[in-house]
DNA sequence: TTGACATTCAAACGAACGTTTGATACAAAC
DNA sequence: GTTTGTATCAAACGTTCGTTTGAATGTCAA
């Protein structure tokens, strides 16, 4: 097993680098030499380990990005049962806070959104099996609890798009976050997270007008 | 003139091939060979013309995608100077129909958005140009605009947020097409983008909570 | 101790990459 | 008619790419 053991610490270390290079860059910006350097292990590792470059890329959603994916989902479900009704508030809330702050970390985090947004504006193999094992599950949930707390007359399609339009949000102030930080003029830290999630829960309940805070906690 | 007349074609030429791949797939999964064969010249004319691919990527938008952005903002202002005030419910309506609809053809807007999302994830030197001459501009015009009707006690980094809020939905509808098809089962067809702008506006004004279009036209 | 198996490694493979070169074509200037 | 300058082209440059190979290494069962 001690052999295993050094297989799996070289296929995990090749997992984690190329996640994070594929994430960074892209997967045509990134060789398999910079990641198996990164990995510190060598050259033919990827195509032994997981047969080629796209096979590894594959893996990375499969074996690391569906089980941090099902991590934020949990960590949602646990922080919105201890709320008492599953009210848009409350909904909106825990999901801002489970997909800003949540149980990853900022760097997990960075990685995991803009691996999600290269894959939605470019879908490979691995978008249909993030849609049918994370996506459409996880935006289901949400549409049934969601839908009885609606305006009346809310179609299906009305109402996901209202919850693919909070993700966008989500998605877009982590995978533009350089971006985000020159236009605001402020800096990427904790406080400004914490105000990020004060506004995209803010926005997503009220719009332009929901800037007061008034009801809302 | 002649001579420069067919420069300019092959120039042209390169410049669009240039931008449609560019935009589609990226700058690194897109060779020289396969952009001079779309514009079907021979492989030396992208140096010749313009020193190096990363030049040519730059020159993309300086000659295509500013322009092409000035185009839309003037489109938004000519249409929203044919109301009386600049209401956050007129400013909304003429951002998203600029954007979303507007000037451009829907090939022309699909490569701009996805072109803004590449550099938006990652910028590089094109970026400081685009923030530089477009976007904060634009953005400071919006929030002059905007700023005197929103909720009393909004600050200036508030005030930005929900711009570029607005704007993540509106680059989201447009990058994330394929995936937002799948998603709600909706076909990408004119119908759906109009009922993509109605959406944008609502949700902008007023969040989950602005789905039954009460005070809006 | 031996044989089977899994893993790592240096080295090399052919293909594709961005870029350069020198010849060629052709219009305008002298 | 010759020169000058611009644009195009086929061909080749050296480099890097993803992948393959075969030997070396270490582990465990027989």
């Amino acid at each position: 097993m001690s052999q295993n053991e050094k297989n799996d610490l070289t296929k995990e270390r090749l997992l984690s680098e190329a996640e994070a290079l594929f994430a960074k860059r892209g997967y045509d910006a990134v060789s398999v030499r910079e990641i198996t350097a990164a990995a510190k292990c060598n050259l033919a590792a990827v195509n032994y380990h997981f047969g080629n470059k796209q096979n590894l890329y594959l893996e990375v959603f499969r074996a690391r990005w569906v089980p941090r994916a099902r991590r934020v989902q949990e960590h949602f479900r646990k922080t919105l049962a201890a709320q008492d009704a599953p009210l848009p508030t409350a909904v909106a809330r825990s999901l801002a806070e489970a997909f800003l702050v949540g149980p990853l970390s900022d760097e997990e985090r960075q990685h995991h959104h803009q691996l999600m947004a290269r894959e939605l504006g470019h879908p490979t193999d691995a978008f249909d099996f993030l849609a049918d094992k994370v996506m459409r599950p996880f935006f289901g949930q949400l549409a049934d609890m969601l839908g009885p707390t609606m305006p009346e007359g809310l179609d299906k399609e009305r109402l996901m798009l209202n919850i693919l339009s909070m993700f966008a949000l989500v998605l877009y102030f982590n995978f533009a976050r350089a971006a985000v930080s020159r236009i605001t003029g402020s800096e990427y830290d904790s406080a400004f997270k914490a105000r990020l999630v004060e506004h995209i829960v803010q926005f997503s309940l009220h719009g332009w007008g929901g800037v007061k805070g008034g009801t809302i906690d």
